[in-house]
DNA sequence: CATGACCTTGACCAAATGGTCAAAAACTAG
DNA sequence: CTAGTTTTTGACCATTTGGTCAAGGTCATG
């Protein structure tokens, strides 16, 4: 029987392992990096042993490039969201929110994300160079659009999407930093609210057109 | 002879070697993490064998440990500098562009630091929680004092350190995205140049009392 | 120029780790 | 319930890698 279109070859249990394998493995090379990340401890992780893993995923780096794809997808999300036909402010204000709700609830993508990068970006490279790079482009073509039509202060739109991304997810990526220079006494939500007001009241405001 | 005060231990050829060492060293921590790092990689950097390495330093961590140590140094300066008798936005503006400038300048430095501390900063905690945060307190204090002056708008300082810290850092760290999406056509310079811009105009002016 | 301290490395070792394999266990469909 | 397929894993293997060691080479100094 040749089943239809090669497709409906995962099982219940395919799809419940992979999943269970993914999340582990999220958790694993967040917290130490490709290098430092051991099938074993991803293996662990997901409740199996490691030939196990290696029935479902052929190599380490295959597990590596599953969960990174995973990621990427949610990761342009925000950005794709800013509407050029809403008010530039409040969309700028939007994005901001949702990229510090990003760190707030899915700090190890992030992580993820931020290792990948820190390395060089050996394996999505051609991912930030291809759909990264269209996607800023054209909202940076729309922003340029506010500006001209003067509803936004004239500033580099690259530079400030790179502003905005530094400075959200440096919540999650330095989180360890964040936490010894503020301590503890600061508990995530009040974090999170701080630099939300912070960055909604100094870039915003510097964003704003003279008038 | 007892050598005077156990110091002078070191030889010229120490002195030479250790700095090879810790040069090699920064460059393939910076770029492969720890854990992806290895000594016949750093030791073939520094031109000399594997025992050799170990020779001056008793062990991977320790190699780590000295390089780490040598930037945080390094690290705390343009903090440090900031002039609490100065002009509030004269001494932001001066602390933004030495972080920038440093970003640029050592790059290897940075992503050295940011992959420690995203690691959860392991070595460094108390570092962190220690001088970090002691002369950050005393920053924010003096930026407070500005601010009780009204010479800056009230916003969090905390926040807007960490908005300084992410947004320069982000140029070094994040390089592989940044050329990607800005393209090989900008050169480092006027990507550093655009970055400073950006960031003074908007960030100083979000920092701008009414008046 | 001799002698003791310092420097250098080839050969080696043990542990960790990515990945294989064969055989057993569990599941599914007829 | 059975035959075939999918899952699961203990045992194993080759490679990588942090680190050791003994022997030989180099350097400073009296």
């Amino acid at each position: 029987m040749a089943r239809a279109a090669e497709t409906r070859r995962r099982t219940r249990i395919q799809v419940e392992k992979e999943g269970r394998i993914l999340s582990s493995a999220l958790d694993v090379f967040a917290q130490s990096g490709f290098a430092g990340a051991t099938l074993d401890e991803i293996a662990a992780g997901a409740g199996m042993s490691k030939p196990n893993l290696i029935y479902y995923f052929a190599s380490k780096e295959e597990i590596y490039r599953a969960v990174l794809g995973r990621t990427l997808e949610t990761w342009l999300e925000p950005l794709l969201a800013l509407d050029p036909a809403g008010e530039p402010l409040a969309e700028i204000r939007g994005y901001i929110r949702r990229k510090l709700e990003m760190s707030r609830d899915r700090p190890q993508e992030s992580r993820l994300f931020a290792g990948e990068v820190l390395a060089g970006a050996p394996l999505i490279r051609d991912v930030l160079e291809g759909e990264l790079k269209g996607l800023v482009d054209e909202k940076v073509a729309v922003i340029r659009q506010w500006i001209a039509d003067g509803k936004l202060a004239p500033h580099d739109p690259y530079h400030l999407i790179f502003a905005l991304w530094a400075t959200t997810q440096h919540y999650a990526d330095f989180d360890a930093q964040v936490q010894a220079v503020i301590g503890r006494q600061t508990d995530e939500a009040a974090r999170y609210a701080g630099a939300e007001r912070f960055m909604e009241d100094v870039i915003l405001r510097g964003l704003r057109p003279d008038t």
